[in-house]
This record gives structure tokens, sequence and C-alpha cells, in this order.
DNA sequence: CTGAAAGCGCTAACAT
DNA sequence: ATGTTAGCGCTTTCAG
């Protein structure tokens, strides 16, 4: 523009430090003097320029966000949630999609510090040494958003993965006596799935049931893998009378695979999601599925950040929030 | 971090000058000194300060994004494509949902322009006298996307919303003889939804057909308001045997109460969502749906940003992408 | 091809 | 309560 605060100061006829103690909301300023310099900003359509503000104050009030695909609906939820809370600490955000390429993401974090972010959430597939190494390099906090890093060095947020899908399959297998359950994967997030996997496997066999390889389809949270999650299963010659998945976008698939080759759902089997996202109640039947508070989980590691950014007093820097599933018609209850 | 281009220059011996030559790429640079300066740079672990730069060349290569809401999933495709093309040219999003209110997307635009973006990409309901207003006092250019200003006074980015709907109704009318046809509206963009009115109702008149009121219900946009939408229409004495929805969303909601009403789609009830997201392939009978480019939208808005940012001649300001049906289930070709 | 010096617009001691 | 004075880390003339 080009007003700046020194236009100010000579307008209201006071120094450019009172200006700067005004717009800083500094209390050491008379009422009287600070109507002036109000008065003046006003007339002169003065807009504090964040920039130099950034440079001489080492904040930026801004943080970076690396997220791995912004289109996708359970990120996009998340990032809501951490945009919400940034917004009420009036942070801005600076959002990449990393598309879960490690190269990427490493680049956007340069590029975010270069920014002088005073923060980054990350989400990611794994979390690398790597990647603790950069983050260790960056002198500002970094906070995991549903991302899981086994050293647990970093602060993060997540729910317990082990334990959602462990009550899934329980809470299938209870109503079903001894039935297979099969269980299509995701490769979104590697540990994540990891545990998801473990969950699956350990319930599996808790409820006297012989844990069998074929019984997993290793999905890409699309879809399409769904609908060939559900062709795979039903072509086999004992098919899963009920199936899990990673995401609610890949039951929705499982659901129309099995219609489409004339099998009821839930009478025949048994459908379940999970995330929760908006997608389970569109479509028939609804869709039970593993709730993951997303939204929760990107405002809750925006708080974290605001947290750690003010030095205030952090309880636990691994934060686990519940899950819970939700019963829908895809499942007998 | 401390190391800055001073430190660089002394562990190179040369001066701070040649230092910012050589990370600005300026060619003037011997190549040996050039490597020099690289090494030490390497070996120092120097991170360029992009607030500085931002501050003494009073760029910022950070664009402003206003959005309706991230989390929906029409915006978040169409903030997909501002980012690849974004990153594509070095360029960082700085992304804040407005939620259509008009105080906050004035807000955010003030603080967009505090931190002194290079230009902004507003996607909102309604663009005011207030809004313009705004955009001219900006001083950096804005960019409509799918976002319609009757004045015309600003570069944007859209489809041809009321041909579109035009086609859709025809198209629809064309396979029903005389038929009559619903409308589920949409108060996301107000100026979209009368251009997309307009079309409906002409095109309901040029095909013979009585415009009633009666077959026009004000949606929200949610799959809830489609699921109302169903229940208004299917309650009718003389039900519509077509209905077109302002967004797949509602498409879903339509479909899936008429089918919980025992109509039957696409057989007894005929139905065609708009914009054509993923969620048109994700519901049995899959959807018809009139394609809006949202990730087209996003970066054709983009590309039209960096050409201004960077004084490249331009051929239009006034960007309408095409749009076309995408016949799939739930209309009977 | 390289260096010196003057800012960019503001914050933050330090005075008064 | 208010003013003065250094920088913040870099770009950008202007010299040479």
């Amino acid at each position: 523009m080009g007003v700046t605060i020194y236009d100010v100061a000579k307008e209201a006829n006071v120094s450019m430090a009172t200006v700067s103690r005004v717009i800083n909301g500094n209390t050491n300023v008379k009422p009287a003097t600070r109507q002036k310099v109000l008065t003046a900003i006003d007339e002169l359509g003065f807009r504090p320029n964040a920039v130099a503000r950034g440079l001489a104050s080492r904040k930026t009030t801004s943080v970076g966000v690396i997220i791995p695909d912004i289109s996708n609906l359970f990120f996009a939820e998340l990032a809501r949630g951490i945009e919400d809370i940034a917004s009420m600490y009036k942070y801005h955000i600076i959002l990449s999609s990393s598309d879960q390429q490690k190269t990427k993401e490493l680049d956007l974090l340069d590029n975010m510090l270069e920014k002088q972010v005073d923060g980054v959430i990350f989400m990611g597939s794994s979390v690398t040494s790597d990647h603790i190494e950069a983050f260790n390099q960056a002198n500002v906090p970094v906070i995991l958003a549903a991302t899981v890093d086994d050293t647990e060095q970093l602060p993060s947020v997540n729910i317990d993965y082990y334990e959602a899908m462990k009550d899934a399959v329980t809470y299938l297998s209870e109503q079903m006596d001894q039935e297979a359950v099969g269980f299509v994967t995701s490769p979104l997030n590697a540990k994540i799935n990891d545990m998801k996997r473990q969950g699956y496997v350990d319930a599996i066999k808790a409820s006297g049931l012989a844990f069998n390889e074929d019984y997993i389809y290793p999905g890409d949270d699309s879809y399409q893998s769904g609908l060939d999650a559900a062709n795979y299963f039903l072509k086999q010659q004992h098919p899963p009378k009920a199936i899990i998945t990673s995401s609610d976008e890949m039951a929705l698939g499982v659901i129309h695979g099995a219609q489409d080759h004339g099998v009821s759902v839930p009478n025949e089997l048994s459908v379940i999601g999970f995330d929760n996202t908006r997608l389970a109640n569109m479509v028939r039947p609804t869709l039970t599925s593993v709730l993951q508070p997303m939204y929760d989980i990107g405002a809750v590691s925006m708080r974290l950040l605001t947290k750690l950014l003010r030095g205030e007093e952090i309880e636990q820097e691994q934060v686990v929030l519940p899950h819970r599933i939700v019963e829908r018609d895809s499942t007998n209850a």
C-alpha cells in the first residue's frame, strides 16, 4: 500500500513507537493518545505489514500444515479442525498437500521453515528417521496429527488404532458365531495400518478363529478398491461373512460390490467402515463405522500447538482421543 | 536458526551481496565463486529467511485463498487444483474457510493483505459492492473462482451455470415427454443459484411445460436436504418424474429418499446431480451429473493469477470452462 | 563480476 | 506515558 507506521505517527503527532504500542494493544498508552492514533490509522487506511512485524519480532503467527491430500474427505475434515482453532488463536495456515511422498514432505517442511512458520502440523504416511531429524532441526514445534511415530519423540494426536480395530472385529464376531471376517487394508499410513492389522489379527485369534492371510485384501483407500475387494472375497470358496475396511469410502465399495454379486447386506454379509465420515449416512444400507474424530484430531493438534507456542503447561504430549463404533444398518446389531 | 546470509558470506570469503546473488540465481557470478558460496551454504545449513526477503523485495510468493468450507468435497477439490498449480510456480497457499459469512470473508482478506500476499483467490456466496471495494483497495490481483460477479469487474473462472442447467433440464425432458421436472436449489452461491434457476425456468418453458413454483425445493446442499426434497416432491399430488439438484450430495439424498418411498430410480424417477464429484459413482444407481470441472477451475484460477503476477499476456479475464452431462444410471438414456 | 551501503516496515530495549 | 535508536535478514541500487 505505502502507508506505514511512520506516516501514522506523523499524522497523529506521536512517535512511531507509540503507534506500534497502539496496534499491539500495549496498555501503556494514554487513552487520548490512543484515540488520536486510532483516528490517524483510520484516516490513512493504515494496514500493519505482517512481514515487517515478523522480521522484527521473529514471530509470524502462521503455522505450516503438511497434509497428504486436501481433496480427501478425511483429511479435509481434519484440516477444518486445525483451521478453526488456528483462526481462534489468530494463526494463519500455510497448507500443502504432499501426496505422501517423502521427498515432497521434506521439501514442504523446508519451504515452510523458510517462511518462518511458528510451528508445523504434520500428517503423513510414515515418520522415518529422516523425518525425525528434519523435525528436530526445525527449531519450531512439530505435531503429528493422525500420524504415528514409533519412537514417540514428537507430540501427536491420534486414536488407538489397535484397540479400535480390535473392537470392530470383536463386535462383528460376537454377532456371528465363528464366521470369517475379511479385512481391507489401506496404505495411507504405514504404521497405523500395522496397528490396525495387528488389532485385526489379535481379535480374530481371541475369538477362537484361525487367522488366514487370504482374508486380508490390500486396498488403496479408494471406492474402486472396495469394489475390487468385494469381488476378491466373494469369489473365494469360503467367503467371509463380514468385512471390515480401513476407510468408509472402501466400505461403500464393498457394499456395492456385494450387491452387484447379489449378496445382501447385512443379511448375508456385514460390512463395517472406518472413520465414520459423512459418507456413512450416504449409502443404503447405512454404514456401521468406527468413529475416528477427524475434526477433533485436527482441533486438538492445533490447540496443542498453540500451547507449545505460548509456553503453556502440557499434561500429555501423546494425545489419544476416544473412538467408538457407530452402529447403523450394514451390520446385524 | 541463526545462520544468516552474512555468516555464509564470511565463511565463503565474499560479500553478502554475492551470496544473495547466488541464492537468487543471478547469473553474474563467476562459477568458482558460486561454488564456494554453495559449499558454505551447505556446510552452515543456511536457510534463506523468506520473511526478510519478503520485506526487502516486497514479494512474498504466497497467495491467499478464501474458501467457503474446506471440508466440503466440492471446494476441497477446487483447492487441490489451486494448490497443484501454486506449487508448480513456487507459490505458497494461505488457506482460510469463511463459512460464506461476509464479515469473515472481509476480515480474512484483510489479514491476508497484512501478510502481504501477492494475490488472492476468492470463492464466496456473493460478491457485494463492499467486496468489490475491498478487492480494489487490495492493490494485489484478486480472482474469483466458481464465484460470479454481475459487474464482471474482476477476473474469474466459472462454467456457464445458466446453460448447464438448461442442458440438464432439456436432457431430461427429451426423454420424458412432457413430464414435470423438480429442482432442488442450493444457497451456496446466490448469483450462481439465480443463473441455474433461470436456466431451469427457461428450459422448462422451452420444452412446452408450464412453470410451477411448487416444483422448486430450496435445499441447503446437504444430503439430508436431498432426503427432505424427495419427501417433499413425492408427497405431491402430481410428483415430478425427474429431479435435478444443485449438488451431487443432495442428489444422493433424493435417490435414497425416493427408494425409501418405494419409488424406483430411474424407472419411476430420474435424478440428475450437479458437479460430478466422486460421489456420483458411489451410489446405486450411479448418478448422472452435470460435470463441473472443480479441479480445473482451481487450477485455471491459479494459473491466471500467476500470469497476472508475472505480467504475462492475458487473453481473457473472464474464463468460462466447458461443462457437460455425464450419463450414468440414475436417468434413462 | 563483486562489494558497500541504504533501506524494506516494524519491534524492542533503553531512555526520558 | 512517550520518544530514540538499533537492529531483524535480506534485496537492490550504485560503484568500481
